[in-house]
RNA sequence: GGUUUGGUAGUUCAGUUGGUUAGAAUACCUGCCUGUCACGCAGGGGGUCGCGGGUUCGAGUCCCGUCCAGACCGCCA
């Protein structure tokens, strides 16, 4: 037997048992007559002691043979400590050893284990497994556990069958890049991993499951970001027989129920906004709600005046900065620099201070008068002691920006505050997008999306301006999940396809299967997405999904500990005819 | 595909306008230490300054190229 007891369990209610504990060498501290080990496991740490007076010779010679991060199984009697340590669990008592079994030897880490590791990021992700043993990683991953411990059960409770979908499947023209996987036995022909289970959970409604969820994997062959992974976990869900409202009010529950389990938060009822709402409010779909800083747009009051830059603009907008009256002259300059970046890619900002002595100083004093800008005081909501920052041009760039730079000092004023949860729903997202590259629209969410009934009229004549059924849920402005009701007549389905570009036949070969499925009694059904890692790291207080990933993936795609992706053989290449000549 | 920041000891970093033998902390090794727990004290070993080229009497430092990593933009139905 390995042990008795964990290394984060004995109290001084064990001293004078027998216990034997198996665990890694945390750390030697030898102080010549009496040496220590501190013993470590998932659970704890646990001193071991090894006593001139009282331990064997030879024992507390191998103990000195000890290294950082040997495996070792002990055996001994608890005893209280001499001097306790109030700071760990286990602090009252140690292990007087009576015999020391290496079970493994260890090289020096690369890095300490340790909760502040001197570590940086590659080197951590190169040797994630001695990563792993730190508190850090360690407690996000069983963080990551509990939440969706949380979501398995919550959604059980309220009748839906967790169902898994199959991973090899086909690839589609819509949406991100597949992943795909060649077949052998089928040579010059490809699986793709899915985006999301879509299609299958849709098939799942009209197989009659009524409720489903299912917390998977899924693939997007895309560039990464520091909340992005190829692979990424969602909890994917969907209900028969319900309306918009039926699946906010199911999943505000599963939130609620999430952020008071896992965080010991009460919600109450979340806020909802349209998504034309969102963009002109906040100048993005996924508002950070935590803190004010709303858009004014200054059309009204900044226009026709003898400033050209306004005047041809489409968009005139701005925020007041809390505070912001106290800004350096270089200071503002440099937040003009910062919104000039090509990543912004803003042209210029126009700022206002608000004097305590309530006028008015601004960067474009030759064209406004103290009352005009008064006027862009009240639009912003500015106060005295305030900055005002405006910024013009076309109105999704601008918007865009502006958004950009509101996070930006958000962030910078201390107003993004992770303990504190902000949740939204934006509804009414537009049906369709229309995309430069290809010319043509795109569905904005997919495009099994039912449009909303009232709109559908208007694909022929203006087709931007449908709305569909969708909705995200923004927490601190983070969309954590997307959904909406499907689409689940074969008229409207194609309808939608021929909105998107596809002749008949193409709608038929690729998505076939589904509108065959919609003529054998497809029920209306709708459903909700959320991202597992994003959601986790947001509830964990933390910006990076990284580390409540196992063994995440890096900037470029690759996976550094096990250096993939890699070349394979020609003979494997061969064998799925996938060789090069 | 683009913008940007970085790459110097096992590790995290400093290294001035180009100038003697490239430093610190930590880790590691040795010894000492009567209760440590960020133990302490003394000593020691440890460097292809990412790689290639160039400028120069002289390059960690300047220039060009390249590779790697991070953040962001594009992209992510």
């Amino acid at each position: 037997m390995y042990r008795t007891h964990h290394c984060g369990e004995l109290r001084a209610s064990h001293i004078n048992q027998k216990v034997t504990l198996s665990g890694w060498v945390q750390k030697f501290r030898d102080k010549g007559f009496v040496a220590w080990v501190d013993l470590r496991d998932r659970y704890g740490i646990t001193q071991l002691v090894f006593d001139a007076d009282r331990t064997d010779k030879e024992l507390m010679k191998s103990a000195r043979n000890l290294g950082r991060e040997f495996v070792v199984q002990v055996s001994g009697t608890v005893i209280e400590r001499a001097s306790k340590n109030p700071n760990i669990d286990t602090g009252d008592i140690e292990i007087l050893v009576e015999s020391l079994t290496l079970l493994n030897s260890a090289k020096v880490p690369p890095f300490t284990i340790e909760d502040d590791t001197d570590g940086g990021e590659e080197l951590r992700m190169k040797y994630r497994y001695l990563d792993i043993r730190r508190n850090p990683v360690k407690n996000n991953l069983i963080f990551r556990h509990k939440v969706a411990q949380e979501v398995r059960s919550y959604l059980s409770s309220i009748e839906f069958i967790e169902v898994e979908t199959p991973y090899l499947i086909k690839s589609t023209p819509e949406g991100a890049r597949d992943f795909v996987v060649p077949s052998r036995m089928n040579e010059g022909q490809f699986y793709a991993l899915p985006q999301s289970p879509q299609t299958f959970k849709q098939l799942l409604m009209v197989g009659g499951m009524d409720k489903y969820f299912q917390i998977v994997k899924c693939f997007r062959d895309e560039d990464l970001r520091a909340d992005r992974q190829p692979e990424f976990t969602q909890i994917d869900c969907e209900m028969t027989f319900v309306e918009q409202e039926d699946i906010l009010n199911t999943f505000e529950g599963l939130t609620k129920h999430l952020i008071k389990e896992i965080n010991g938060v009460e919600l109450s009822e979340f806020p909802r906004m349209t998504f034309d709402e969102a963009m002109k409010r906040y100048g993005n779909d996924k508002p950070d709600i935590r803190f004010g800083m709303e858009f004014g747009e200054l059309n009204d009051v900044a226009q026709h005046k003898d400033f050209k830059v306004f005047n041809t603009a489409d968009l005139v907008v701005g925020i007041a900065i809390p505070g912001g009256n106290s800004y350096s002259r270089k200071e503002i300059d440099k937040l003009i620099d910062w919104v000039k970046r090509p990543q912004i890619g803003a042209l210029g900002m126009v700022y206002v201070r608000c004097n305590e002595d309530g006028t008015y100083k601004s960067s474009v004093d030759k064209f406004y008068d103290q009352n005009d800008l008064a006027n862009w005081a009240e639009k912003t909501g500015a106060n005295s002691g305030d900055l005002i920052c405006v910024l013009s041009g076309q109105t999704s760039k601008v918007r865009a920006q502006l958004s950009a730079l509101r996070m930006e000092l958000a962030e910078r004023l201390g107003l993004r505050n992770p303990k504190e949860f902000a949740p939204l729903w934006v509804t009414d997202f537009p049906l369709l997008e229309w995309d430069e590259d290809t010319q043509r629209y795109h569905a904005m969410h997919h495009p099994f999306t039912a449009p909303k009934p009232e709109d559908i009229k208007l694909l022929d004549t203006d087709p931007g301006a449908v709305k569909a059924n969708a909705y995200d849920l923004v927490l601190n402005g983070n969309e954590i999940g997307g959904g909406s009701i499907r689409i689940h007549d074969k008229e409207t389905q194609a309808l939608m396809f021929n909105h998107l570009g596809f002749t008949e036949e193409e709608a038929k070969a690729q998505f076939g299967f589904l509108m065959n499925a919609f003529e054998y009694g497809a029920p209306p059904h709708g459903g909700i997405a959320f991202g597992l890692d994003r959601l986790v790291a947001i509830l964990g207080g933390q910006e990076t999904i990284r580390d409540f990933i196992a063994f995440p993936k890096n900037n470029s795609g690759r996976d550094v500990m096990i250096d993939a992706p890699a070349p394979i053989a020609n003979d494997q290449l061969d064998e799925l005819g996938l060789k090069t000549k």
